[in-house]
DNA sequence: TTGAATGCAAACGCTTTGCACTCGG
DNA sequence: CCGAGTGCAAAGCGTTTGCATTCAA
């Protein structure tokens, strides 16, 4: 029950082990000083494709016996999201979620559960699509499915 | 300069003038006593289609003259959502909006002014669409997209 | 060494809640 | 009249900020 998967839009990466180095690599590249708490962070949410909460993420470091401060699991989001390691998503009512996947995609989000999962973009197309407003761009288009556990109905043929 | 359009797929209202009137029934129609504060923050969302804070309608009464307290217009929008007299919507990410169109439609969202502005559900249509998780149904299908000025490019051609 | 990053707690903005007072039917 | 609704202020929750301390380079 590993949360690998592979559908993702991501260049080839290398193997996943060395993950602890290509982080660090990573945030030399975006000019962010790999601290250990800054690593952590980036490992636990870069390691697959997922979204988490800070809280969650915050939860995660701890359970491993680690320090962190809740400011600092904050402010590393912030600072991966503005350089676009990570992405975050404002698709909950509650709280932000950040979603390691950066390339364009969609998202189904379970109502009951409060859990998003990813959309392959080839998964979806539009056959007719409205005029932008004059002057404006799309800068992002984002297709939420909200989804219900189906009622355990009435089976008819 | 009013903000009255009436692309939407509503039920063809009576008349607009006496809002009031017609607010006052709907509330009573939906088991809520019409008391004043209700009746003015219902009217000043549904007067047309429309997004609005809560903030913004507790400024739009206040502005009148009149007096209610904060609480009372954040209940008061909690009570019309749950009724299903106008929906809230998630796509902020600092705050909760109101739309007095309760019809499902999707939205312009403008990352520049953070407004919003409605997306007639005829001018979307897909081609492709992914298989729901099983068991599942879609209690909704929310298209946004975030719009940006066009940077004044070089007009090539 | 030394500026950048962290931790802690206080501050913040939006929203909800507790409780006494008031109003609508 | 009397319970539903209101107002106010305090509490809640997610997130940010200020500042002294610590750490990576």
């Amino acid at each position: 029950m590993t949360s690998e998967y592979s559908a993702q839009p991501q260049p080839q990466l290398a193997e996943q082990a060395p993950a602890r180095e290509r982080i660090v690599q990573q945030l030399h590249l975006h000019g962010l000083k790999p601290t250990h708490q800054r690593v952590r962070v980036a490992e636990i949410l870069m390691a697959a494709p997922t979204h988490m909460t800070a809280e969650q993420i915050l939860a995660e470091i701890r359970r491993g016996g680690e320090r962190v401060s809740k400011a600092t699991v904050y402010n590393t989001l912030k600072v991966l999201a503005q350089r676009g390691l990570v992405r975050q998503i404002h698709l909950d009512p509650e709280r932000s979620v950040y979603d390691s996947t950066i390339a364009p995609h969609h998202h189904f989000h379970d109502l009951e559960t409060g859990e998003f999962q990813d959309i392959d973009p080839n998964d979806i197309a539009f056959s007719r699509f409205p005029t932008l407003p004059e002057g404006m761009e799309a800068e992002a288009i984002e297709v939420v499915i909200r989804l219900r556990r189906k009622r355990p109905a009435t089976e008819s043929a």
